[in-house]
DNA sequence: GCCGTTTTCGGCCCGACTGTTTTCAGTCG
């Protein structure tokens, strides 16, 4: 049991509570726990073990009594409690833009409105306007993000996958009759939003008594996952059942779709490279090797490993990543693939906060992780002051900060760091600092965090306006998106390329695994139009040092190669290229 | 629910802006 899911539950019953309508300060303290726990260098258990986790302020012993409860048995009474009477999906109106705790609570007691269908319902027959509060634009919002939402519905973001990769890897491990397993489908794409989670598991002996004694141990291990086993024959299913072939589909975390393909040593690799594209790329294969059927590919494929496989197809390997795009099989046949930037390129972390703002943690810390991540080169670009929320510094704290990271720098070994700013820019795209502070920095990154509202005409101006300025080296989570949740600002995309290729800006891929911004489509137009990507954690805390993977995930799934990213690059040529448009 | 203390309950809670109204809910990190 990870820190996340004790958070996920601490969170989620601050949600339940906020929509039956209970008073703020219950609340707020199960939502500052979650936030805490969630930040957490160290395991919640071992913190429990040493009689460390109460000394933790804004955790008492009630939080400590339920996180223990949570980690005996996956889940807590109380949350058990008020998932029984709301139900889940009340949780879901809380993600809808235009809906507070204040609305939702009014929805769920006044209207017993428990899930988006109702809402939906209450928004057609028009109803929902009636509502005190809410007119015109509002509706819209909602409207918008109800559409949205249902577009994803069922989904999950890979981290999450990851998370319940996690769990699941434990279950089959504890099978005696599974020999190996390996990931696929949209996982092992690492696809930022999956639609299930596919796994391939090789067989001791006989497929049948694995399947069974499979079924039995995902059974017997419920928490904290919900695991069941579906009979949904709807579920991802690449390749038909087949006499080699068994599936079990299973139900988890609240009704996400996995499915688990068993088969014999002998099929292992075919199963996987036949699972692991999207069905679109798959097509491209078979007009390559002219095998219409996935059995015959099977057959012909058997006993041969994935490279095998891929040379009989005379084409040469596609890393998982690229094995969605049909372009890459045209590639691949004439040898011309990228060669992928790797998760060790990177030699530095170009956007990170401390406690000086919003991070979770002092800068020495956050400096040690990095320094364990044998980073060369760690920049500090807390929020500036109209991030207000965030704790933001003025020119003041920005003064002292710099002159704190210079002094830091030189009593650190083995990383250099470098004093930065992720600047707001503001609604004409000026900047929060002016020119003779921001030419002290060398790192400054620039983003929109406020009146995502504009028109796509005023944000793109906007945001063209900062990478204009000369001391702005890098834009920071270009589109404001949350996957899933919040489809970003409008902003055309194609201009901001062109003007960050004109004026040799950075564009950032946001390690953050909700955000993942850039996202691969337009990482591919940038590439194209000779801009530079920098891949960054934007860490708020030592655990989410670790977002870099996903950061690189991105790059990678974009057909990036070391060279594309900035922070591949010694810190000499590093400065070079950033400080270039300074006079 | 947590904290702190003047030991048994009162205080916790940021700011600017938008939308919808005329006082407040929601949104940005």
């Amino acid at each position: 049991m990870k820190n996340i899911e004790i958070s996920i539950i601490f969170k989620n019953i601050a949600k339940l509570l906020t929509i039956k309508g209970e008073p703020g300060f219950r609340i707020r303290s199960y939502e500052k726990a979650a936030d805490i726990i969630s930040d957490l260098a160290e395991d919640v258990s071992i913190l429990i073990e040493e009689g460390k986790l109460q000394s933790i302020s804004g955790i008492g012993k009630t939080i400590e009594e339920k996180s223990k409860e949570i980690l005996e048995t996956g889940t807590c009474q109380a949350y058990e409690k008020l998932i029984a009477e709301m139900g889940v999906e009340v949780l879901d109106l809380l993600n809808l833009k235009g809906i507070g705790g204040k609305t939702a609570s009014l929805l769920y007691n006044d209207f017993g409105i428990k899930n988006l269908n109702q809402l939906s319902d209450m928004l057609e027959s028009g109803k929902l306007q009636e509502i005190k509060g809410i007119g015109k634009k509002t509706m819209e919002t909602i409207s918008v993000s109800l559409e949205f939402l249902n577009t994803h519905k069922g989904t999950r973001i890979l981290a999450r996958c990851l998370d319940v990769v996690a769990h699941l890897s434990e279950i089959i491990n504890a099978c005696d009759a599974v020999n190996r397993f390996e990931l696929t489908g949209d996982v092992r794409r690492l696809e930022e939003i999956c639609q299930s989670i596919e796994i391939v598991v090789e067989c001791q002996d006989n497929i049948v008594e694995t399947q069974s004694a499979l079924i039995d141990t995902f059974s017997t291990h419920k928490q904290p996952l919900q695991t069941e086993i579906s009979n949904d024959e709807n579920c991802t299913d690449k390749i038909p059942s087949l006499e080699s072939i068994e599936k079990i589909h299973l139900l988890v975390d609240n009704g996400f779709p996995v499915t688990v393909y068993l088969c014999i040593a002998e099929d292992f690799e075919s199963v996987l490279f036949l699972t692991t594209p999207t069905n679109e790329h798959l097509a491209e294969y078979r007009n390559v090797c002219g095998q219409s059927e996935s059995s015959d590919f099977l057959i012909a494929s058997r006993d041969k490993t994935e490279t095998e496989i891929f040379d009989n197809l005379e084409m040469s390997f596609i890393p998982p990543e690229l094995r969605k795009y049909p372009d890459s099989v045209a590639l691949a046949c004439d040898d011309k693939l990228p060669v992928l930037i790797d998760y060790n390129d990177l030699r530095g972390d170009l956007h990170t906060h401390t406690d000086w703002s919003d991070g979770a943690h002092i800068m020495e810390d956050m400096v040690a992780a990095a320094i364990k991540r044998e980073l060369e080169y760690y920049a500090i670009t807390d929020h500036s002051v109209s991030s207000f929320v965030a704790n933001g510094l003025d020119q003041e704290r920005l003064l002292k900060q710099i002159e704190y990271v210079h002094r830091l720098d030189e009593e650190t070994d083995g990383i250099k760091l470098l004093a930065g700013s992720e600047v707001d820019i503001l609604r004409d795209g000026s900047l929060d600092f002016s020119d003779d502070i921001l030419v002290q920095l060398d790192i400054v990154v620039a983003s929109v965090h406020s009146l995502f509202t504009l028109s796509e005409t005023e944000m793109t101006k906007r945001v063209i306006r900062a990478i204009e300025n000369p001391y702005v080296m890098i834009i920071g989570h270009p589109t404001g998106r949350l996957l899933g949740r919040r489809k970003g600002y409008p902003i055309n995309l194609d201009e901001v390329i062109a003007a960050a290729s004109e004026n040799k800006t950075v564009l950032e891929i946001n390690g953050s695994p909700s955000r993942l911004d850039l996202g691969p489509e337009y990482v591919r137009k940038a590439k194209d139009a000779g801009v530079l990507i920098a891949v960054n954690t934007d860490a708020h805390s030592i655990p989410e040092s670790e977002r870099y993977r996903y950061g690189v995930n991105v790059a990678r799934r974009s057909g990036l190669s070391k060279g594309d990213v900035v922070n591949t690059y010694p810190i000499e040529k590093l400065l070079q290229i950033l400080h270039r448009n300074r006079n």
